[in-house]
DNA sequence: TGGCATCGCGCC
DNA sequence: AAAGGGCGCGATGCCA
């Protein structure tokens, strides 16, 4: 059975509509007397929760009531929409209501810090829209829509996310705010009363001056490249990589400075004062927010947290995190979405095997190769390296040659269960534009299928332990951890394990290629195994 | 003052 | 001239 919800704002009654699995209404539109009733029907029926957005299930999070299973209408009407050649349009769920009655849908609203939609029916003088109807009808043509088994279970896998994306939220990742502002004043110095420069950041900023004699200002590219021009080098950019082969006084303390100074203002104490409460840091993740099918988070950096700063990262007393990542997952993708086995030799470190194979042992270049290949790098030391595997590997490297082609001639890619790219836009015909659409594409199949075996892993591992005390709390593209009572962390990394093979057996069903997950359990992000 | 583009760099 | 994919974010610099 499927339950249609409609949460409603803030206090207001939950509305909810049965449903048989391909849609059709069972009953009536029930009026809930409170949350409690869904937790009711969740014991009950088990149902798949149909939900309009992946916030819907905000609220009853913060009543503590959980479910299983989710179709999430926003989320599968992107994916429809990308399938149809129109990725980036309308697709919420008014938007959706609009399209399947005929009407040219209106852009999606946009959200409020909160994530609501803002001012909902301000212009709205009639009475109030019918959501649950939307959300019906619209469910009901989504089922239809979904024919391929494939697309059936990347909907799932992305509605899944969805609820493990509220439930990571709600939950927040452990974070001594006490670790983070020790580790900042050791690197920085204490932080500044009244805002402005950390004592380091300002040393190192008067040493820029005084090799330079002359006030210059870090932070500012246009100020650095005059500087150094008159110093006598014609620079074209600042960046730390080409700096570094500059012979001037100013380019070691310009070294540390910039990259204290992003430490400072990307992730110091004032990120600390926003985005940390009561040991949590809380990131609002945005599932479905990359083209590709990777996840965004909105504010906090989640997905940026520097390795420095993971020592912050701790497991509550008596707890401990369990950190699981995925290694090499996008090479082993490419060979499993390829057929091309050799390439994901059995090994834990795929580079190594293949270097010795290959690179003369050489695991930086066979690293190198297999990055470039899967990014379309042809230039230089990288092209020559892509060239080797191109000979060794034909089946594996024809298969991001055929994508960059694709792209390259304005052709939809799609991943292995079927997410869609967007659309070429007018102008990517021209010869410079098209090859960046070819490496956009061709990064596109194997990111975008790395992306779901991720999403099915983390769907699984979340049903795995529905019921215990383990808690997802991060999410990194192809890292998670979780948070979980000392006791049962072996039985978490029993579930990763257990999880990550279901995910392979669910996308490539007998491959031989293995996707090894190493988990290590620690107190604190920074620790090894 | 606020919007916007660009740069540079953190993560994968 | 050649050019490695996807993001978020803060500072700068320019504009209205």
């Amino acid at each position: 059975m499927r339950i249609a919800l409609d949460p409603g704002p803030r206090e207001s009654p939950v509305r909810v509509r049965r449903l048989a699995d391909d849609g059709t209404p069972l009953a009536g539109t029930e009026v809930l007397p409170g949350l409690g009733a869904v937790a009711d029907l969740e014991r009950e029926h088990a149902p798949r929760w149909v939900f309009a957005r992946p916030r819907s299930y905000r609220r009853l999070l913060a009543a503590g009531v959980r479910v299983g299973r989710a179709h999430d209408v926003e989320l599968v009407e992107g994916l429809l929409v990308a399938a149809a050649g129109r990725s980036g349009e309308p697709h919420g769920l008014a938007a959706a209501a609009a399209r399947l009655a005929g009407r040219t849908p209106e852009p999606d609203p946009p959200l409020d810090a909160d994530g609501d939609e803002a001012s909902p029916g301000l212009f709205d003088t009639g009475p109030a829209h019918d959501e649950l109807a939307d959300l019906v009808a619209v469910h009901a043509a989504q089922v239809r829509a979904l024919t391929d088994p494939r697309m059936r279970l990347l909907a799932a896998a992305e509605s899944a996310g969805a609820l493990v994306a509220e439930e990571m939220t709600a939950h927040g990742l452990p974070w001594s705010a006490a670790a983070h502002d020790a580790l900042l004043t050791d690197l920085l110095g204490p932080r500044p009363v009244l805002g402005g420069r950390p004592p380091v950041l300002a040393t190192l900023a008067a040493e820029v001056d005084a090799a330079f004699g002359r006030p210059v200002n870090p932070d500012s590219p246009a100020e650095l490249l005059r500087a150094f021009a008159r110093a006598g080098h014609e620079l074209t950019t600042t960046r730390a990589w080409e700096l570094r082969h500059v012979a001037h006084p100013a380019v070691a303390p310009l070294l540390a400075y910039k990259e204290l100074a992003r430490l400072h203002a990307a992730h110091g104490w004032s990120w600390l004062a926003t985005w940390v409460r009561d040991g949590r840091f809380r990131p609002e993740y945005v599932v479905g927010g990359v083209v590709t099918g990777r996840w965004a988070t909105r504010g906090g950096g989640a997905l940026q947290i520097p390795r420095t700063l993971r020592g912050a990262v701790r497991a509550d007393p008596g707890w401990r995190l369990v950190v699981a990542d995925a290694a090499q997952l996008e090479p082993r993708v490419l060979a499993a979405l390829s057929g091309d086995h050799a390439l994901a030799p059995d090994a834990d470190d795929l580079y190594a095997a293949l270097a010795a194979r290959e690179f003369g042992g050489d695991r930086g270049q066979a690293k190198l190769a297999l990055l470039s290949a899967m990014y379309g790098a042809s230039a230089g030391q990288a092209g020559e390296l892509v060239a080797r595997l191109r000979r060794r590997y034909p089946a594996g490297m024809g298969y991001v040659d055929g994508a960059a082609r694709d792209g390259e001639a304005g052709r939809l890619v799609h991943s292995h269960l079927g997410r869609t790219c967007p659309p070429a836009r007018p102008g990517d015909e021209e010869p410079g534009r098209a090859r960046a659409r070819g490496r956009f594409t061709r990064n596109f199949v194997v990111q975008a299928t790395a992306a779901e075996w991720a999403l099915v892993l983390l769907a699984e591992l979340r049903l795995l332990l529905r019921g215990g005390p383990a808690e997802l709390v991060f999410f990194q593209h192809d890292e998670v951890l979780l948070h979980c009572p000392a006791e049962v962390a072996p039985d978490v990394v029993d579930a990763v394990a257990t999880a990550a093979d279901t995910a392979r057996r669910r996308l490539f069903g007998d491959t031989p290629v293995r996707f090894p997950l190493t988990a290590r359990v620690v107190g604190s992000y920074d620790e090894p195994a």
